[in-house]
DNA sequence: TTCATTTCTTGTCATTTGGCAAGATTACCA
DNA sequence: TGGTAATCTTGCCAAATGACAAGAAATGAA
């Protein structure tokens, strides 16, 4: 396994020059995030800037009666950290748990820093991260608003499909906002329509 | 009016000293924006990073079926603009409207990557808002899975009472993620209750 | 394999919410 | 002030979704 993906994705922004992106790729190190393992865990501050390179990752919260609530995916090639926990340097509310075997890139809060402040390009990177962020969650949020259950769903398989081979319904089903067994009928329901 | 409110912003986050807060304040410039005046449009880019100082504010898009829907309102104490058009110069999808008369002070995107350039603790505050935005959102999205439209009501009755003074229930349904009628149900069934 | 556990589906019924339309109330403007 | 439009409420019924429970299917471990 090489450094090579990680190094396309700061370049891939435009925002960080070649030799930039090598010297940001550096600090990286490398983990294996075996099945059912937490990246993170509820009550602990996020320390890891994770880059997924390989597998998938669920990230969930529990609600008021303790029922766990998918707050997102993460899959190859995205940045995977909870941001609040970790730019704040909060107790995170959040677990992050591997669905299959994951291989990735990490560095520090610290050593994220140093970075930031030593490479000036690197920063607009981070800040290009965080708007990705906070507009994917704006666009979830809309379709929470204007689609029904079985539009999100059909949305969620159309540009996720590799997270129905690797999270149970009831996962997904929450991430959703809806139930298990209304997400059981809607797949009966559109596996009668096609 | 005065800048002061603008200085202690800055101030309160604990990332800026009080000498750069002033230098930053001094950067920001005043404007007033009428009630039902567009501080942005959809299809042009978010150029002002604006402090709201007095009134409220609502964002809103149009779904596919052309109906409006309120993604998020703004209050006094707020920067108000729109995060994913601001930062990648993008066309904004969404509309920001005042709701009634607003005051605050604004500065343009170039001002603002020279404030970030020259004053590095000015960055941390442009981050803190970033994260803060994906905090809310977050906090939201988890809303709208786990809790009932009738506890998303009280709960924005509860933090933010003088949204209701100023925008139609319309626009607080869509916000709420239901629809007019419900949210008419809704605050009748809770008459009755208290 | 075999057994236990988890996951998924399905049935029944209740609750929530929506769609539509009518009427009441309020706000705004000429 | 009067009139028009916007807003809010309400009734009626339909659709979506949830709660609960039972059973089927799949999974994982000994």
């Amino acid at each position: 396994m090489t450094k090579e993906t990680l190094t396309r994705l700061f370049q891939s922004t435009n925002l960080v020059s070649l030799s930039t992106a090598i010297q940001i790729t550096d600090r990286f190190e490398y983990k294996f995030i075996p099945k059912n393992q937490f990246q993170l865990t509820a009550g602990k501050i996020c320390n890891e800037y994770l880059f997924l390179e390989k597998g998938y990752m669920r990230a969930f919260a529990h609600d008021t009666e303790g029922n766990e609530v998918t707050t997102g995916f993460c899959s190859s090639g995205q940045m995977t950290f909870e941001v609040s926990s970790f730019f704040n340097r909060t107790r995170s509310m959040e677990n992050i748990q591997a669905l299959n075997d994951c291989e990735g890139w990490y560095i520090t809060y610290q050593q994220l820093n140093n970075l930031f402040h030593t490479l000036p390009e690197f920063r607009e990177f981070g800040r290009s991260v965080l708007v990705e962020g906070y507009a994917g969650l704006k666009t979830r949020m809309l379709s929470m608003i204007t689609e029904t259950a079985e539009e999100r769903y059909e949305q969620l398989f159309k540009t996720s499909p590799g997270i129905f081979q690797h999270a149970p319904l009831k996962t997904i089903a929450s991430y959703l906002g809806i139930t298990d067994t209304s997400l059981s009928r809607i797949r009966k329901e559109l596996a009668r329509k096609h």
